[in-house]
DNA sequence: TTCTTTGTTCCGGA
DNA sequence: GTCCGGAACAAAGA
């Protein structure tokens, strides 16, 4: 499940080996995503020079110089790239590599530097999309996103100004896109963990050193997996194949029945449920 | 067969 | 009218 640091991992991958590659091709073995791919998709992008690859929350954009491609990996969308075998970048050559791909890859895209990006997605709940350039500030999605969770946008204020007359609980709240964008089940576990503050707390009921905590655990939580390369549950994996180790470092996430990490304290992680979400939290030092 | 997973939308109750 | 949480949905594998 690629949350917002498997996402980074992700598109600091393309950036590195595909930024200012044309698209030379495209194929697509299943345009049934989350939305089907519309019928000019690849029209529409052969001949392309992807000009930036960047970031938005769980939004990979791909930038074009008059259009935008952008692509959420829902949750087992991921990218793989092949290095071409023969050094001849004809549509033959394209289509012959393709006997070697494996299940659930999607669409896929022919580079002039010799390289294929494979879109593979097992439940298909990801999308892509292109968009005209105008539509870059009045996109239905990007629209509605809150701040970045990394940025200075994330601050005390504005955490306050979000919260003060919530009754809904911390634990929906975090989740909620148009509060903080990218931060997902297994993260929100681990950052009310490292506050200690239990889940289903009512927001007017945060102290203002509850919302500093909070604020600083998000940050540090989501770089430390960044620098971990991501967390491997299920099975994210880089685009060269790697696995990410943040896992190991799971304090609460399916650790049901553990005993609590913190040396000070004798509790055991217990599950709940909330909004039809799994929630692990020690019962003893989450108050 | 049933359960699980995430993000989003819809709906009913407070 | 607004806020909130629960249910439903997408697809596939265990």
């Amino acid at each position: 499940m690629p949350e917002l640091p498997e996402v980074e991992i992700i598109k600091r991958s393309l950036f590195r080996m595909i930024n200012k590659e044309k698209i030379i091709d495209v194929r697509i073995s299943n345009k049934k995503l989350r939305y089907k791919l519309h019928s000019s998709f690849i029209k529409d992008l052969i001949g392309e020079k992807i000009l930036n690859i960047s970031r938005r929350s769980k939004y990979i954009i791909f930038y074009f110089k008059n259009k935008f491609l952008l692509i959420h990996l829902g949750m087992t969308g991921k990218f793989f790239i092949k290095r071409i075998k023969d050094n001849k970048l004809t549509k033959t050559s394209f289509y012959y590599n393709l006997n070697f791909i494996r299940k659930h890859n999607h669409v896929h895209f022919l580079l002039n530097n010799g390289l294929m990006l494979i879109y593979n997605d097992v439940r298909r709940f990801g999308f892509m999309k292109l968009y005209k350039n105008s539509e870059l500030k009045t996109n239905s999605f990007i629209k509605k996103l809150g701040v970045e969770p990394l940025s200075n946008n994330l601050n005390i204020n504005y955490f306050r100004q979000f919260t003060i007359k919530k009754k809904r609980n911390i634990k929906n709240t975090l989740m909620d896109q148009t509060f903080i964008s990218g931060l997902g089940n297994i993260y929100v576990n681990e950052i009310l963990f490292m506050t200690k503050i239990h889940p289903l707390t009512k927001c007017s009921n945060l102290k203002n050193s509850d919302i500093s905590k909070l604020i600083f655990s998000i940050k540090k939580i989501l770089n430390f997996s960044i620098l971990k390369g991501g967390s491997s549950i299920k099975d994210f994996e880089n685009i060269s194949g790697k696995k990410g180790s943040f896992q190991q470092f799971f304090a609460v996430y399916n650790k049901e029945n553990s005993n609590c990490s913190r040396i000070s304290c004798t509790g055991k992680i217990k599950k709940i449920i909330i909004s039809n979400r799994s929630s692990f939290y020690c019962g003893k030092c989450q108050k």
